[in-house]
This record gives C-alpha cells, structure tokens and sequence, in this order.
DNA sequence: TCACAAATCTGGTATAGTCCAGTTAAGCGA
DNA sequence: TCGCTTAACTGGACTATACCAGATTTGTGA
C-alpha cells in the first residue's frame, strides 16, 4: 500500500514483476547491478517473501535478472546472438560482438557409446568415443556447458592437445577435417545437476540445449555437441534465403 | 519416507522430479495423461504442497509435462520441429508431421506503427498498418498467438480477407507478394496477460518469443510477426551447409 | 432423458514462519 | 597495512496453512 508494487488488478506478484521490470527498463537499475535482496523486497512491498521470489522467478524467465547463489539477484547483461546458419566458433562470435570469450576444459576422457551416442556414429554400443568436458563464460560470467563426442578414428591424439581454444580449428588443423554440414537443434529445458553446479545456479533454473552435430564431405559425423546455455544468455538469430 | 519420492541426497523436489520424470519415460504416464493432483501427490510424497509444485515446475520448464488451470497437469505431446530454413508455413509444417493444425483469428484492425513498427516498416510513427492476431492449435491444444503486421500498400484489402488458413497463400495468390528472405529470432519469454490468457496458461509460464520478418526482393518487408509459443510445443532444428 | 443447480476438486495466490549453508563484510590482532 | 576470524546477510529449501475462482462432477428436479 506504500509503493509501486501494488496498484493494478492482477496478482501482486505480477504488479511487483512489472515495477522491477519498469526499473530495470528506465535504467534505474543498470545491467549487472544487484537488485535489493529478497527481504528488502519483503519490507518494501508488504508481500511475504514467497510473492517476492515469484516475481523474480518471472523476472528470471524472461531473462532480465539472474541470481549468485546466495549473493543476490542482478541485471541481466544483454545476450549474445547465435546464428547457426553461420559456422563460426564460440570465440569467434562472441569476441564478433564486443564481449570476452574464455573457455575452461573441464574433463576429457574416453567414455563408451551409449545406446544414443551410437546410433548418431553409427557404430556399436560401448565403442570407445573421445568426450571432453568444457565451460564456456563471456565476460567473466559462465553461460554454457558442453560434452562434445569426437570419434577417436578422426583425431586419434585429440586428448593430447590444448583444448581451451577452438576445437574446430584444432580438427582442422591437425587432422585436416573439414566440416561441411551442421545439423542444429534447440529445446528450452532445465539445467540441473552436474550442468547446474557447473554453471553456479540453482538446480531448476530454465535453459537453453543446443545440439549440434557436424558432418564432412563424406557425411562422417566430426563433432556431436550438447550445449547446456543458460537461457537469458543466448538469442537466436536465422537468417535465410527461401527454398521452394 | 514411504515411497520413491525421497531417496537422494538432493533436495526432495528433485527427488520427486527424478520420480516423476521415470514414471513418463517408462510410459507409467501416457502422453495426455492426467497426473495425481497436487495434493495426491503431496500425500504420497510426504512433503509440503509448496515442495510438491516446485518439482511440477520443473518437469513444465523441461517441456515434460503442461497444465491446464484448475484442472491439473498433464504430460505434454510430443513438440513439433520448426526449421526456420524452411519457408513452410505453420498449416503445412504441422501436417506434414502427422499432426492436426488449425488456426483461429483473434482479431484484424489497423494500428498506429509505435516506434519500434515503424523503424522496421521504415515509416513514420502512427502511420496505419494492418494488425492481425491470431491462435494457433495443434491437435487442438493451443500452442501460440502471434501478431502479424503487413504494410496496407502491399496488401490494401487484407483485412477483408478469410486469414484462417496461410496468410502467405493470401499474399502471394492475391497480391502476387514473394517472399526471398526471412529474418527469424528466437529467444526465451514468460508468457503473461493477454498471451497467457489466450493460451489458457498461467501468467509467468516459460514461453519461446519468436519474430520473424519476411522481405521480397526489393527487400521491402512484408510480414512481421510476433509468436509467442508454449515453450513446450516446438523445438527448432536448423541444418545447414557450411559457407565460409 | 435432459437441463440445471449445488457440492467438490483443482490449481493459483498468498502468508508466516523455520533452518541451512555459502557469501560477504566487519572487525580485530599481528 | 595485511591477513584471518567471525558475525551478519543472502538465497535455497521446506513446512503448514488459508482462501479464491474456475473446472468438474454429482445430484436433483422437470
């Protein structure tokens, strides 16, 4: 009854929703500030704590604010914008874009090919595959975890290479690879367990997996990815010519 | 204490998450099917009700399961595959999956072009353009309502028209309209207010924003369209040849 | 048999606490 | 001034209720 978090008809949480969102818009709060903790919230608007979280739940949806476990709520910095029609690496177009790419390998290993793992490289179930593990930050701040699946018969010494960098640049390089087809699929999902404890937020928060597989002349799968993004941080853009 | 809803050592909404989620993998829970009511499942899991919806709202973030308001929960059919590559309209993609698309007109007026209509049609602010919302079914369950804005040079009778069915039918059999170029965008959103309410979701649940310009070749546009889907009901694949 | 009214069930919203385990900042001693 | 300990703070998880309004079902009367 004392602040902007009241006023219109609908549910309170949403009222509480919209005057952030208002703050956040105006510039009142600018991108990576922290947002006052949940209790703040609690006093400033008269709601139980419960309504508070359920407006930046909403707020952390539509990817305007992120949380630091047990360190606060933030502005959102703006997502970088993915074109999977475009074949350039992660540290080629986020560094396109003005922002800082890192990457950090975080395993690589031989693991055995799982029943779904085989049928994408056509081989037996339990074949030995090279996985390698990585975390992916822009601008200090993580914002995805792959396992890539590379055939061992393609780059038989890749667990001997430095991979911090591109891994394509490293296949094509050094084994002389040539990638020629992408196939790219997406699905909102949850990032949970080791992908969450990996990226520092809450089991449950909404993500973004990207699948991707990449094919030579030959039509030999090269890389099968997964990509666990958190969700505010990514944006998809397609650009296409039509074909009919 | 009693059931499988506890076990790990996580917290015990993941536990009932990883239960639930079994329960659909091995088909316990057809695709359709109603789930226990929360308070069925709060009896049978020993937890708090609060405990019980944190576990559904993760397997509705994962696209596993979707409600329908004060009816309950239900596991979700299967998502369609949307390829932004392929200049297929909603009607024709949805069939050629085997599914039952169908489309309904919310309403046709003419708008004022804001600020941002009119950076994209290149006109001034408050010059008329054509609005056209509609809802969007597959196999009868709502899964989108989009916005379509047209320029009223193109197409100077569109409202007049049937826009039940492919609106591209219409422009280019009746105004002799092609388009050569789409700029497709996607990115995650909460579904609130009008949105939510005509996909007769909650406000707040997770949705997929995608916007879509369509040019002909003299690259004048002709189709902006806002989607707003249930994120559950679409997954993108995008397959591409490499050009560098 | 059918139409309508009432009781019941369901999710939606909200309150008010509790305890926990990392993060962070304050304070103090060397 | 620097480094460490400690206390305060923060979000995470959970319990236990309560009330509402729409959906559904049940029951009843015509």
């Amino acid at each position: 009854m004392q602040n902007a978090a009241d006023a219109g008809p609908g549910p309170h949480y949403l009222a509480l929703r919209d005057h952030l969102a208002g703050e956040i818009a105006q510039g009142a709060l600018a991108v990576g500030a922290r947002l006052p903790s949940e209790r703040q919230l609690q006093l400033g608007s008269g709601a139980a704590r419960g309504t508070v979280r359920e407006a930046l739940f909403q707020l952390e949806a539509e990817g305007l604010i992120y949380r630091r476990d047990r360190s606060g709520w933030y502005v959102s910095p703006p997502p970088v914008v993915y074109d999977p029609t475009r074949w350039a690496g992660f540290m080629a177009y986020v560094a396109e874009q003005g922002r800082v790419p890192t990457t950090e390998t975080l395993g690589k290993q031989s693991v055995a090919a799982s029943a779904a793992d085989a049928a994408v490289f056509g081989c037996a179930i339990g074949t030995p595959l090279f996985a390698l593990d990585r975390r992916r930050a822009i601008d200090g701040r993580p914002v995805l975890v792959e396992r890539i699946l590379v055939d061992p018969v393609i780059a038989p010494d890749l667990l001997d290479e430095g991979l911090d960098g591109s891994l394509t640049a490293v296949l094509t390089g050094r084994y002389g690879v040539r990638v020629v087809r992408n196939h790219v699929e997406m699905r909102p999902c949850a990032l949970i367990k080791d992908v969450a404890r990996a990226l520092g937020v809450a089991s449950g928060t909404p993500g973004l997996l990207v699948v991707r597989r990449s094919f030579d002349a030959g039509d030999r799968i090269i890389e099968y990815d997964h990509e666990y993004w958190r969700h505010d941080a990514i944006r998809v853009l397609v650009e296409v010519r039509t074909r009919d």
